[in-house]
Formats: structure tokens, C-alpha cells, sequence
DNA sequence: CATGTTTGGTGACAATGTCACTTAACATCC
DNA sequence: GGATGTTAAGTGACATTGTCACCAAACATG
């Protein structure tokens, strides 16, 4: 990677900050490749670095002590991980656990260089408190969902989130489950209402969107 | 407030701080005295200051557009807002607020001390960043609650929680389903089964219970 | 093709949420 | 005191969601 492609101009949180940080950034992180599957942190398993995500997407999720399993949110390219920022600093232990959903590129950022970044830079502070605060908001709207919302209404928000260009998503009634913190046979049922009234088309291990916009009525509903 | 009695040295992360740190702090921050049932922020009503908490405690609650609610955290003396500081350097708009549930005093501190100490006082970040994280764990654990945890459960454990020294809580049907995020009426039945094991007594507006024991064993069940 | 595994389907039932009320307790005013 | 209004709690019917114990179909492998 050269001078005049440095990685953090890919992140338009970033893009703020002084260029003698930026270099700092580029030359004192790492570079890594994750293949698809991989937990880069979980229970037992801190991360050593500070991530920023450059390719791919990782899944978050918490395992419950019930068995059971939900799906907390990604990190899509272009977004720092803020657990392994908080997991690098050791404040916590997490219940939760990062799982690379396609293969992945990433920058790692050691925790020296993180100190050194953070109290030189106010536009770094700036990012990294932001990504905080995203997160925190996104887990209350979470918890207001989880709680509230009827799952017709969230499972049909969650399918035009999940579906590719094609329209299709490539997925298990037991992933959905997990996606909304639920029961596998619920989806079933859910599924089949909806292939009822025409609005999807299921085939083992997929779904295929036929009716967006019905789909989109019901998701904007409530919310 | 003199320099032998610093509000500071009240807050166990905050005893790392370098003294100078801790002087300026005391110096440019302003105490202010609060009383119970005010809403310091909350949607449309973003706080002009970090808070630090010296005394009382700050309910903080989602109101979700269903019209229905739910009570997030609560701080309590010694800990700050991380929802103050995240308003305060305006990276979002957020959905919950925040209230007095008794006289509270706090420490007030203004964007740019905030912008200074962050940047001058490795403690001083580590607090902040410490306060985000551990937020986060807790929502984490609260999603999962609400995800999965069964009522009884929750109702049991929140019931010791707010239970005080005379194992009495002042609190309606209605209060505690905000607690939970659930129905009045389904309290109201839970109450009532739990009263019938002789393990609360209800009167208007209070709770007393009656056998601690049993209440802790059922909390404990799936925790 | 035989076999085992994964995925999805089903019915019965339990737990929780919703709605439309009723009843009881308390506060206030006269 | 008693009449009145308000808040808190109780109730039954029903809808939605979760749980359990299965079964059946689709797929993978030898």
C-alpha cells in the first residue's frame, strides 16, 4: 500500500484527520486477511487488536446461558469494531462473540497506537466516541424492537434488510431465528403466511422476495 | 467546596487522576442540584453538560412510538452520563430520556474541559471509555433478557433489585411493567401468583415481600 | 440405492400480550 | 360525614408467541 492509497481514506469517519495521524495510522497498523467463519473474538477470546474494518462484514451475537442465540449487529467495511476497542482495553468481558461472515480485510491497530492516537487526535477521539454512541443508539432501538415489536413486522423488516439484489436470500429458518432472537418454528409459521399471500417464495435453505413493496408496508408499519 | 474536599475523589474511577487533572476539574465544572422527577434529557432536549453523578440516581427510559416504555439503566452516584457526554459532542439524537428519581446532585462539565481533559489525562479517557463499555455489556445482557428470559424470572429479580431494607418497594403495577418492559396486567397476574405462594403481600401502591429466599431462587433460576 | 444429516412442517399446549371492561382505594370538595 | 372524580388493580376472552415432541422432505455421502 502506497502513500497515495492509504486504507483510512476508505473511512469517511476518518477522513478529518491530520495527515501526519493518518500516517501514523497507516504505517503503524497491520494489515490482516480473515477468511469467512472465523470468531475473531468471543468468550474467552480478546482480540489484540483495535479493528477497522476495510472488506467484508463481521456478525455480532450473543450466546445466552438459556442456549439461546441473537444476532446484536455487523460491522459492515468502513466501521471500526468498538468491542475490540473496549475488549483491547480490558474493561470488559464480553458475552458476545465476532463472527467473519464473508472474508475479510482489516487494519489492526495495537493498543500503544491507539493511546498515542487518541490523545493526539481529535478527530481519531472524535471516531472513536461516535462509534460508541452509534452503538449505544442502535442497541436501544434493539431492546424497543425486541420488546415491542410484533415479530410479522420484524421478520419482514429483516428479510428486505437480508435480500440481495436478486431479491433472494441465501438462509435457514434457524438462521432467521437467530437473526431475531426467536424460535425457529415461529419463522416456519411466519414464512408460510407470508408465501401464503404471495409476498415470498421459500425453498430449502432460501427465500426469495416476490412482493417488496406488501413486505415494506408491513415493516414501515410500526415503526 | 474546598481543596482537602474535591467531589472527585467520590468517584472510584476517578482516583487515578493526576492531581492537576483533578483540580482543573473541580475548578471549571459547576455543581448543580437537581430535583426528583425532572427530566434532565431526553428527545428535543439535549443536555448542555457531561454530568457526573455526586448524588442520587437518573432513570433512564425509551418511549418507544408504540406508546409503550421501558426502563433502559439507572445511574447512580459516582458514575457519569455516557448519554450526556454522546448528546454533548452531538453525535446523536437519542429516543430516551433521562430522570431524576430523587434530589440529585452533579457535577456539570462544559464541551471544552471535556475536549481538554480527554485529551491531556490517560485516567481521565480510560474513565470515559470504561463508561461506554460498560454500558454496552449491560445492554447486551438486558437484550438478552428481554429476548429470553422468562417473566417470573425477570419480575423476581427486579423485585429484589428495587426492594428496600424493609423488603417493601413503593411502586404501582404500572411502574414495574415499565420496568420490564411488559403489560400491567401481566404483573398484575404475577403479583398475584406470587402472592398466592405467600412470597409477596400487595397493597395499593407498595409491594412487601415476604420470602426472600424463594424470590432469589427463582431469579437465580436461568441467570 | 441405502443411509445419515440437515432443514422444514405440524399439532398441542404454555406463556405472554391485548382489549374491554369492572371493582376497589384514595383524594378532594362541599 | 358523603358525593364525586381519579388512580390502581382485577378479570375474562382472545391473539400472539414460545416450547416440546415429534414427523417428513431434501440433500449428502458412501
Amino acid at each position: 500500500m502506497t502513500g497515495t492509497d492509504l486504507w483510512v481514506d476508505r473511512f469517511p469517519g476518518l477522513s478529518r484527520l491530520e495527515a501526519p495521524i493518518k500516517q501514523l495510522l497507516v504505517s503503524r497498523s497491520t494489515l490482516i486477511d480473515v477468511p469467512k467463519g472465523v470468531t475473531l473474538f468471543g468468550p474467552g477470546k480478546s482480540p489484540q487488536n483495535m479493528l477497522f474494518l476495510l472488506d467484508g462484514t463481521v456478525r455480532v451475537q450473543q450466546v445466552s446461558d438459556t442456549g439461546h442465540e441473537i444476532v446484536l449487529y455487523r460491522i459492515y467495511a468502513g466501521q471500526s469494531c468498538v468491542l475490540t476497542t473496549a475488549c483491547l482495553l480490558a474493561y470488559e468481558d464480553y458475552s458476545a462473540e465476532g463472527i467473519t461472515e464473508t472474508p475479510v480485510q482489516a487494519a489492526a491497530v495495537p493498543r500503544d497506537l491507539f493511546d498515542d492516537l487518541i490523545s493526539q487526535s481529535k478527530p481519531f477521539r472524535d471516531f472513536v466516541l461516535a462509534a460508541f454512541s452509534k452503538r449505544i443508539t442502535d442497541l436501544f432501538q434493539m431492546i424497543d424492537e425486541v420488546a415491542f415489536q410484533r415479530l410479522d413486522v420484524r421478520l419482514a423488516d429483516k428479510l428486505l434488510t437480508l435480500a440481495d439484489a436478486d431479491d433472494t436470500i441465501a438462509t435457514t429458518h434457524q438462521m432467521l431465528s437467530v437473526e431475531l432472537g426467536t424460535a425457529r418454528e415461529v419463522i416456519s409459521r411466519q414464512l408460510q403466511e407470508f408465501q401464503r399471500r404471495g409476498w415470498v417464495e421459500q425453498s430449502r435453505g432460501s427465500v426469495k422476495l416476490l412482493n417488496r413493496n406488501q413486505l415494506k408496508k408491513l415493516a414501515d408499519h410500526n415503526t
